[in-house]
DNA sequence: CGCAATAATGATAATCATTCTCATTTTTGA
DNA sequence: TCAAAAATGAGAATGATTATCATTATTGCG
């Protein structure tokens, strides 16, 4: 799901990183190294387990530091583990399948046409209710072939 | 966003817990009562506190039974609290405006053609990589205006 | 009717993903 | 080179949700 170079998207986190004051670590970048590396959105314990020198408690407070820059975004499903991956921005703007059962995350896009729809229609209803739209999600909730 | 009467909604979900060996007890009955009365997904909270002879496990146990038969989806957004709303069929399909700050949801509707564009995309999508699919969500999220 | 058998209840304990704490280490900029 | 600020990591704490289990309600059958 990558849209620029590991340069590119190393340039623009460390820029999100220090408008807010933070650095841009070596865990930072392996985050980011494994997230765009990733075919799919991962959970905590993926992301620490591709590494032997990433600390669960330090990979949860970075991906958290990330978030909050806009350089991650978090996918909440069910009641286990959020998985993550690269944001809007940093990545191609895409969609979700989840699998109900095991939780498993595959990409895919829509037509450029019925995402400019989308937004619109988002956008007008949003309005009515006075709420600032950041972004929105469109996921498709199912069962993988494995689960079925 | 009730688009059944109470009595027919009774009736579906009695016949879908039926169908798995579920009653449809007094409890049960209360939890469908508060959800078609309200006009956005509820909290088990919001649910515990809006009846006082409602214990908080009994609660979550009966929403789980809801959830299912398919009677009721459960909604997860950040990670607080679930938020619980009667399931696609008990009510008119609709959508989601969420507050990323305060976990606030305000309902709303696609045009139908939009929708049917939507679910032929997934649905393509979803076969290319053998998915099965059972619903989808649209939610855009966002800050309310208590909150910005 | 009784009367098992099965399901539901509710108070409380347990779970477990995530967050917090804090002493130590690393980085930054003057 | 040296403080000040930030990041790290191991372990403790948090808290929404789930599991347990004794008690109570409901069902269906003879």
């Amino acid at each position: 799901m990558a849209s620029l170079s590991k340069a590119d998207v190393d340039e623009q986190v460390a820029s999100l990183l220090r408008e807010k004051g933070h650095r841009y670590s070596n865990t930072r970048r392996m985050l980011v190294r494994v997230l765009l590396t990733a075919e799919k959105p991962l959970t905590n314990n993926q992301i620490v387990e591709s590494h032997d020198s990433l600390a669960q408690s330090s990979v949860y407070r970075n991906l958290n530091v990330l978030e909050e820059v806009g350089a991650v975004t978090r996918i909440v499903t069910n009641n286990e583990f959020s998985r993550y991956e690269l944001a809007d921005g940093l990545t191609e703007h895409h969609h979700h399948i989840i699998c109900t059962s095991c939780g498993d995350i595959t990409d895919f896009s829509l037509p450029l046409t019925l995402e400019k729809s989308l937004n619109q229609s988002l956008r007008t209803a949003a309005s009515k209710v006075r709420f600032t739209i950041d972004q929105h999600r469109f996921d498709g909730l199912g069962t993988c072939v494995a689960c079925q």
